[in-house]
RNA sequence: GGCGGCAUAGCCAAGUGGCUAAGGCAGCGGUCUGCAAAACCGUUAUUCACCGGUUCGAAUCCGGUUGCCGCCUCCA
């Protein structure tokens, strides 16, 4: 089986196949630390964590490098508006980053290199590009001419002329084509400052990733994904740059994800649309949040809506209770293993060989929610009939196995459903469990009035009653 | 203006040439239960925005129409 991956650079599904057997390089573009991370940012990252997590999972070995754009026009903005250090802000925000990541269960990449420390690469590819040809100094700046590139567009699939038609942004004077873009900015009075040939300065954007991605994956490497609204022109640019100075053939394959979108509007920091991780975790459990954001295929829109998201939440709430069903029924899973072992070389008409199926074409994560659904009540289909030990240990490996992928079912079941309860009000559970022994000696001596009516204050008070024959549990009515 | 994407049941969402159009949520009927809850079983799109075309055969390919969205400017 091969894995598929669609590539924005040819618009079509491709094998793919890395520069290097069984090993790959892929390179995701970050955040910018100027501000909290909205969860269109979590977006991007789960799907990126999701597709690291997949190709280890089929044996590859990953180099995965994300990046922290720490130095830009707006974090020196924000810096100027709070009048503090632009530094600190950066600092302060990718601690906020790991924060958030964390309780995403993203994990964290191989490399997440800042732009700050890589200034001298940046410089010494800029002169590479001065003495190619391919920059030009005005004034302390320097540019990159496109024109110059005979292939600028190609990635991003643009003509020169189309550019230049649609163009509002205000010419620059000093660029002999408007979109000639910056690599190196000189500094104005209090902004931050490198010295270079030209001048004291600061990177352009687009040098950072082009810089950092040959340093820890080589000139030519195999992914390079991000937001589709990097596409261009970020990424045609760091394209163009990265050719131009050290040949090769930069990145291989380009994935591109989708937007979060709220009321199908893009969510961004200027239509003021937008709802941090932050704000998101007040609400919703991670993990629902996380299978949500996996539900759709990873390319296209995504949009928000607390009604969406709580179907899902009933939906995670399911898969949750047949674990604890497994359980109560074969114990604890075994802890000490990889869990995602079933998926090396799964047998054909398995579980994990649909899994593996679907995950194969481009990732399609939606139809692999869709089979761990089945499998899940196939396995609750199977403890009713009573089946053996060893068949539920095995189903549940498989369905382990999936999930590790995804990152969910990462907490115990009870541990789940109080998580939940805890967004929606704290539960006192010494007088749950009183009510509850009233209510049992109400039901001893058959008085289903009484019994009832306790029932149903609990209810009211967010507590639902299971009736089992080894006595009544309960739990958070979510 | 240029380029690109999307439109599948009440809602969310897979499926891109051929067995009965996945799955989730919600609803309804049933099994179980004192009654519930949970779980399971059954059920809910003769039809895939609309109009043409190609084909033995299309939700899937082609052309057109409508609607929504994105990129072209910092943006995951």
């Amino acid at each position: 089986m091969t894995i598929k991956l669609y590539n924005t650079a040819s618009r079509r599904k491709e094998i793919f196949e890395p520069l290097e057997p069984g090993r790959v390089g892929m390179y995701v573009c970050g955040v910018t630390v100027y501000d909290l991370c909205h969860i269109g940012h979590a977006r991007s990252a789960i799907v990126f964590d999701v597709l690291s997590r997949y190709l280890r999972a089929r044996g590859f070995e990953v180099t995965y490098v994300r990046n922290f754009t720490d130095v830009d026009d707006k974090i020196i903005e924000r810096a100027r508006e709070m009048g503090r250090d632009p530094g600190d802000i950066a600092r302060e925000y990718i601690r906020a980053f790991h924060e958030d990541m964390a309780r995403l269960g993203v994990a964290p990449a191989d490399h997440e290199p800042k732009a700050t420390e890589h200034i001298d690469g940046m410089i010494r590819m800029i002169r590479t590009l001065m003495e190619k040809g391919f920059a030009y100094e005005v004034d302390g700046d320097v540019f990159y001419s496109i024109e110059a590139f005979r292939d600028y567009g190609a990635l991003s699939g643009r003509k020169m002329e189309d550019l230049q038609a649609g163009s509002r942004v205000a010419v620059d004077a000093k660029k002999k084509n408007p979109h000639d873009f910056a690599l190196w900015k000189a500094a104005k009075p209090g902004e931050p400052r490198w010295e270079s040939p030209w001048g004291p300065g600061r990177p352009g954007w687009h040098m950072e990733c082009s810089v950092m991605s040959s340093h820890f994956l080589g000139n030519t490497f195999d992914i390079h994904g991000g937001g589709r609204d990097l596409l261009f022109p970020h990424h045609e640019n760091e394209r163009a740059q990265s050719i131009a100075a050290n040949g090769g053939g930069f990145a291989r394959y380009w994935v591109h994800n989708g937007f979060v979108t709220v009321d199908s509007e893009k969510m961004s920091k200027s239509l003021g649309n937008f709802l941090t991780i932050r704000d998101a975790l007040e609400t919703y459990h991670p993990e629902v949040l996380r299978l949500f954001l996996l539900s759709k295929h990873y390319r296209t829109p995504l949009d928000f809506s607390r009604e969406a998201v709580m179907d899902l939440q009933a939906g995670l709430l399911r898969i949750y209770r047949t674990l604890q069903r497994l359980e109560e029924r074969i114990g604890s899973p075994k802890t000490d293993q990889d869990p995602t072992g079933a998926l090396r070389n799964p047998a054909e008409g398995t579980f994990p060989a649909d899994f593996v199926g679907v995950m194969d074409d481009d990732l399609n994560t939606a139809a692999a929610v869709g089979l761990l659904f089945e499998k899940v009540r196939e396995i609750n289909r199977l403890m009713d009939e009573g089946v053996s030990k060893e068949l539920l240990e095995k189903e549940r490996d498989d369905l382990m196995a999936a999930a590790s992928v995804l990152g969910i079912l990462r907490e115990s079941p009870r541990d789940f459903e109080l998580g939940l309860a805890e967004a929606a009000g704290r539960l006192d559970a010494g007088k749950i469990e009183d009510m509850i022994r009233q209510r049992a000696e109400a039901r001893k001596a058959r008085d289903w009035k009484t019994a009832d009516a306790i029932r149903d204050r609990l209810k009211e008070m967010g507590v639902i009653l299971e009736d089992g024959p080894g006595g009544t549990t309960w739990r958070p009515d979510v």
